[in-house]
DNA sequence: CTGAAAGCGCTAACAG
DNA sequence: CTGTTAGCGCTTTCAG
């Protein structure tokens, strides 16, 4: 017979049942189960925890009871004993975007493989840097450590952060503090250009877009850096009345490739910094009945699920890996392991697909 | 002069400071602020908390202290207390996908704004019923409440859930227990085909997907019902082999409407469960030479960001609004405002855009 | 190897 | 109005 949980070792409140036809299970405490198993609280925890210095048998015996009383250690509880919460934050920009999505779901899976939990926040306006700070003083001392995924982190919050008990892993943002997912958004402009190069492109277009803080982690400036350096590598200048602002966003593609399309000196080529921004050029194309690949190639960045499904050559991004990198870092942190070790992400990769094609001198528009 | 850290009520352990170069500050408790305000503890506790029974002198001067010694309650250790934990779960099958992210996006707006984190889990085989009942275990006292959204819930689960202390409510699926963000997808399905009968179409396709259980929230099936009633309205039987499986994906949609219009009579409209099979229409359209709208109108659900740059006519869905939705009426329910009330999600609107055109009898293609 | 006891930091009656 | 006294459920020395 299980044992019974009828006469809970402490007194209770004696709360009546609500209305509901059953009531609410009281849940088993650990007081519970040592007097289930005729040991003391402390020999459960040690025993459940697998810690050492119990007797194999009594820990089994501990382990056959907690199962039967569907025992299961209040985590909320021991956060102010053990000083742990087993949780983890991860602050994006914004959660519902492709790029973040992914990114959570990557630390997700991971976190949830290792018994954290993962909260999300959102740190919308990054613009006012106290949100950040008014956001890491909110989840002081709720969880472990956090992953800031592109937030932008002034000096001085870095300096703060320093002074919590939180581990910290960055995606993008470089601190020279903490561990930090270092995206090589040069390397990415450089492959991406080096392929319109190999195929004989050399009036290449690039939709871009808002150049951020410098101090920051600037994606969009790193990618056209690559690209201006791959160009120079061919003995091409990069003309930067041939860089148009795509905001990141579809439309914001479609209307900076109208831009650049509509030009005396259309370029062959276009280099679309993310894969969102290529669809908007897609779009743009299409209006303007200008073919890709055979009068415009066309190259992203991400590897968006779409990407595959309209053909898009692009470089592949492991998104997902990005956030599950970060996490596992910030987890071999938190556990005391090696915590210095960089995370590194996934290499990016050429992935070409039928947008883009080899620049033949005779354009198909002037015949 | 701030009162002081220097000398803290309680014997500490003395750990000495971490390498660091400076050491990490030693947070204030409640403690430090009482002896600080030469107040009790509970004093303390009442002023920052807002709580009646306090003189406002003693309140101002708590609060003063408090902040001088910036000082925040630990969330954490309250919940042992408290019996709170100031936090709610959001329990999707998948968070990387644009409809999850979304719903995840606007949950997290309103628990942020009313101070509850958010957990986010997936569930991602939710074939596997256990991964559901383990998931609730795990969050069992870790939460407050949870949301689940689109997880298939069986009977027993619904009944296991029943036994815990915990603020329940659904998005799609339905308990008859707690309240449920009732999606109308008939509704959806009728206003599509609807607007399609009122240009004029009769033979209509549509992109489908997997029939779910229909013991649980059947999104295609239901949708697909009301065209079908919609159909049935003007006359027209619904023809099962007009209805293709398109997965909810792009390709998925892209492959089921090349089949459609490879029929020797293809449909002269199509009707896409979803924005993305409706892109991969577009996609298998323009592979086949098949011009939108002229020659085939098409329509799609949620509103996705994509469909207002194709101009894509669709019934929108305003989908973070769910999830808003759910947290609203779980947050309400858990503050102990009237809990039964229905969260109501935005109604479905249709969207006209350029993607769907008047039928005309004679058909382009065959001219 | 195990138990007793002392908290973790805060909240919640219950007296004043 | 305010302080005192118990804990919340678990972990952790420190003895045995």
């Amino acid at each position: 017979m299980a044992p019974s949980l009828v006469a809970p070792p402490r007194a209770y409140c004696g709360r009546v049942a609500e209305s509901a036809p059953r009531p609410a299970i009281e849940r088993a405490t650990i007081e519970h189960v040592a007097l289930a198993a005729g040991v003391s609280v402390a020999t459960v925890s040690r025993a459940l925890r697998g810690l050492p210095n119990v007797a194999a048998a009594t820990r089994a015996r501990v382990q056959e009871v907690a199962r039967q009383l569907d025992y299961r250690a209040d985590t909320a509880a021991s956060r102010p004993a053990a000083g742990r919460t087993d949780t983890v934050a991860v602050v994006v920009p914004m959660i519902n975007s492709w790029y973040f999505s992914n990114v959570v779901a990557g630390a997700e899976a991971v976190c949830a493989e290792s018994g954290y939990d993962l909260l999300v926040v959102s740190a919308p306006t990054a613009a006012t840097r106290h949100e950040v700070i008014a956001t890491v003083e909110a989840l002081h001392r709720r969880v472990d450590g956090v992953i800031f995924a592109e937030v932008p982190l002034a000096v001085e919050e870095v300096e703060d952060l320093r002074h919590r008990r939180l581990g910290v892993v960055t995606i993008g943002q470089e601190t020279r503090i903490y561990p930090a997912v270092r995206i090589d958004n040069g390397r990415i402009g450089e492959m991406a250009v080096e392929h319109l190069l190999d195929l004989g492109h050399r009036h290449i277009g690039i939709l871009g877009g808002q150049a951020e803080d410098p101090a920051h982690s600037d994606v969009p400036g790193r990618r056209i850096d690559g690209a201006r350096a791959a160009l120079a590598a061919a003995g091409v200048q990069l003309d930067p009345t041939l860089v148009a602002n795509g905001a990141f966003t579809v439309d914001g593609g479609r209307q900076a490739t109208l831009e650049l399309l509509s030009r005396s000196d259309p370029p062959t080529a276009i280099f679309a910094l993310s894969d969102e921004m290529a669809f908007g050029a897609v779009l743009a194309a299409r209006e303007l009945g200008v073919d890709i690949p055979r009068e415009l190639s066309l190259i992203g960045v991400d590897d968006h699920e779409v990407a595959q499904v309209i053909g898009l050559t692009t470089i592949r991004q492991r998104v997902a890996e990005h956030g599950a990198v970060a996490a596992r870092a910030l987890l071999r942190r938190l556990s005391g392991e090696d915590g210095s070790l960089e995370p590194v992400p996934p290499e990016p990769e050429l992935i070409v697909r039928t947008s883009t094609l080899r620049y033949r001198a005779v354009d198909i528009r002037s015949a």
